[in-house]
DNA sequence: CCGAATCCAAAATGATACTG
DNA sequence: CAGTATCATTTTGGATTCGG
């Protein structure tokens, strides 16, 4: 049974879901993490749109809420960014989004070639 | 296997779905239509914080974006909100994220009650 | 009391240029 | 490469008001 009848209480969780992960960006990023990009212009360019401003104040917000880890390569003199397990916690959520985007575009794709009634 | 490896895909993906769903305010309200709620003063009563203002204008862009229909009750002369099948397909992502929600208060009062070392 | 409009302040985001 | 600084624009929210 993967059904739940919603509570006021729910109300509350998702509310401070949203706060965590609030603005338009922080799971974009955590996605690119994700996806293996640990460098600031690699990340940069894997969100298309996001400004190096956005990136960078995103980023620290993520450090100081433990969702990401800043390191120095000390061989390559270069700033890396990785996941933590309190990221990994996030997967469901981003993966329930990225479906329901994979579904909305192939919606969106199906009703384009089906032939409409006119008028 | 639940588990997906991410494509670069997904992050277009996942941008669709924080831009339609973005904001504050728009998954609390259609949580809260589908705990029952479909009158204005119910809805904003159930959602902590939310002004006239915020949620007179994301219900219309919820009904413009064909997520919820307003119906009027003639008997009452009252305006009803309710949920489409389209705000459903949300249900996968707004379970993900108030699941998250409960696990993260958990694990902060798990941690209060835990006995800490100290320096 | 329900629902929406108006005016104004504050916060978030964007564009662009620039630094070590 | 990894950011910062500055300024413009957009989005969001508060307070108030107004008509059913």
């Amino acid at each position: 049974m993967t059904h739940r009848t919603p509570t006021p209480d729910d109300t509350r969780y998702l509310m401070d879901t949203i706060y965590v992960i609030g603005g338009k960006w922080r799971l974009l990023i955590m996605l690119s993490l994700s996806q293996g990009h640990t460098r600031f212009s690699d990340i940069l360019r894997s969100i298309p749109g996001i400004t190096p401003r956005m990136l960078s104040r995103e980023l620290k917000h993520l450090e100081l809420n433990k969702i990401v880890v800043r390191e120095l390569n000390d061989d390559t003199d270069n700033t890396d960014y990785r996941v933590t397990v309190y990221c990994q916690s996030f997967d469901p959520v981003v993966q329930a989004m990225v479906e329901w985007g994979r579904q909305h575009l192939e919606n969106i794709k199906a009703d384009q070639f089906r032939p409409r009634a006119v008028k």
